[in-house]
DNA sequence: TATAATTGTTATATTTATATAACAATTATT
DNA sequence: AATAATTGTTATATAAATATAACAATTATA
């Protein structure tokens, strides 16, 4: 492949990745909004999911993959320890360090919150035929392996 | 494909749904938060990027389709027009109605952010190998075509 | 060892996101 | 025509997200 193919594929790929990122925002992660809050929303859920997937990491690591500032990873730290659903855990090797781990009721809250946006999913792909649910299926696992891929080449910024 | 290979199937591709959804939640649409702010931030920006994919659309309508209330909806707009990316356009047929049009600056502000966001994404996928852009280009085309068929099935919710 | 850099928190401030309640204007229903 | 429902805004309040500045504790470097 030429490099100008290859140019013209990106492009796609970038294309189709902003296409269905909107439609995926709201409508499967939507979690309702009440008052008092009981859940974790947004940012704080991004946080808990990053930790889920990275395991314990320390404050300023969080603050790097997600591209916020020490203060704002503190406060947000602040609200998932409230919530029950993490914990810090002062680094043996560093004493200034501070890692933060998931928590036994954060890892179920976790699971549960996947469970429901699973089904969120199931329901907007009732309408599918079945060799379009097969096709999806295979699109998703190449696009899967592929981004995985990715993620370990080069995990921090 | 019996009922059970599909659920197994539905399963799987909202598993990788999931999966890869926080990976490009803050890597990739990520703006500086600067102050002041001069860029419409997460759901004003999801408000206007919303109104570019379906038009015109009355403010219950945003509110309905995101999940948020009417006066939050108001809100919302209030700051889009603020930084004249959208305007107010009283409903001829219905006086009750008031529609959301997304302005030519907004338009321009659209496409140069989605300029920006094409190549953060080109940037993530600089270590893939050529049959590896090819794959993915064909995963995400069959993913985009299905998704889109979803989406103008059932719109609303 | 003295100085510099790193790590994380506090204090403070601002904007964003969000809801409920109350309301006015308009349209639909009985 | 009277009543009910819908649409959107105002007023009000609160939580969430975020930054900068200042700081203490610790580790690294010159």
């Amino acid at each position: 492949m030429s490099g100008q193919i290859i140019d013209d594929r990106l492009n796609n790929i970038a294309d189709n990745i902003l296409f269905f990122f909107p439609f995926f925002y709201r409508k499967i992660l939507k979690v309702p909004h009440t008052r008092p809050r009981v859940n974790p929303i947004n940012m704080q859920y991004h946080v808990l999911s990053m930790l889920m997937i990275q395991g314990i990491l320390p404050t300023s690591a969080i603050g790097g993959r997600l591209g916020i500032s020490k203060p704002n990873v503190t406060s947000l730290v602040d609200r998932l320890i409230e919530l029950g659903y993490a914990e810090r855990r002062p680094d043996a090797s560093d004493r200034r360090v501070i890692n933060i781990a998931v928590t036994e009721k954060g890892r179920r809250f976790i699971a549960n919150r996947k469970r429901q946006a699973r089904n969120s999913i199931k329901r907007y792909l009732a309408v599918l035929q079945p060799a379009e649910i097969e096709d999806l299926a295979v699109a998703l696992e190449s696009f899967r392996k592929i981004i995985s891929k990715i993620d370990n080449g080069k995990s921090g910024n």
